[in-house]
DNA sequence: ATCGAAGCGTTATATTATATCAAGTCATCC
DNA sequence: GGATGACTTGATATAATATAACGCTTCGAT
């Protein structure tokens, strides 16, 4: 599992991969991938970046889907429940996964500058978990978001 | 650095701690430490929960406070930037800190069934660090947050 | 073909948060 | 003590994000 966000690369692979693999597991588990989920993961992993709902609104209804937000909730609900995308709470936003078909706790470094999100991982989970088990606590799923500067805000960046 | 949220405690004191060490840190630090802000700080730790910026705004202004959002959000605001406070992303909610003065990351446990909130900690800011370090991603602040089952709700959970 | 579950179109509304500008407060300097 | 400037507050308005509800359609299984 590699980190990825800040580095170049072939963007039409990513989108490829990505449609792939939500092809996949949906056509395993029995999921329907419609119109307007499909074309929300393609246009999330098209831009490669967190996106607001309503950004992604304004694309739908820009191609004819209808204009209202539950058009565009109900799609970010199925792709997140689904791990094909996650929802960055420190930003309102969402991102296509990076790492889809794999289970995961994904890591988001959001860049305070540009606002770019990579995706990584930390082998954090068992150690929280264990230490959550020792007061009761059972985690279920857990969210973390570091913030900081991504190396190209870094070279460019004047005062701190 | 102990875990705070689930266990029964004296509350009276949970109040005057967070109280005093806000206090002295205004102090500290040239702070100031004004008749909101100070209120909407003993309000949540008298509370002890995660709070809504807008269920703390009913309560201000039913003590003769000004009704308007700005009042709730500049006092939280300060809170949160002097680390007398959380925000809880995953709920929109605002919460004491319940290790203050010290310099922490701090790791929210929230129950999906009662929302409680506990606030406790891991050492993950390295490890984490030096990870994204390895792809020139500089970290400033992290927010962990994992969701789960608190001892009491798993208890009397029926179905899973 | 019928049935039930899941999905979608649509209207309306709820919830959370910020922009803006004028006026007040406080410490400091002279 | 008055001028200064930084910070704080009051107040109006609006932005941004998200959900409720209801009826119709589509899909897949029997
Ligand atoms: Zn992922
Ligand atoms: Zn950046
Ligand atoms: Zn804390
Ligand atoms: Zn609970």
């Amino acid at each position: 599992m590699q980190t990825v966000g800040f580095e170049n690369h072939d963007h039409t692979v990513c989108v490829g991969v990505g449609m792939k693999a939500a092809e996949d597991v949906c056509a395993a588990q029995g999921l329907r991938l419609t119109k307007g989920r499909r074309r929300v993961l393609e246009i999330l992993l098209q831009e490669h970046r967190a996106m607001g709902a309503y950004d992604i609104l304004g694309m739908l209804s820009d191609e004819g889907f209808a204009s209202q937000p539950p058009v565009v909730y109900r799609a970010l609900d199925f792709l997140v429940a689904n791990g094909f995308a996650h929802k960055i709470q420190k930003l309102n936003a969402y991102i296509a996964c990076a790492h889809p078909g794999d289970s995961h706790t994904p890591v988001f470094l959001i860049c305070r500058a540009c606002e770019t999100v990579a995706e990584t991982a930390a082998p954090l989970q068992s150690t929280l978990g264990e230490a959550a088990e020792k007061i009761g606590f059972k985690i279920e799923t857990t969210i973390v978001e570091a913030e900081g500067m991504c190396p190209r805000c870094r070279e460019t960046e004047t005062a701190v």
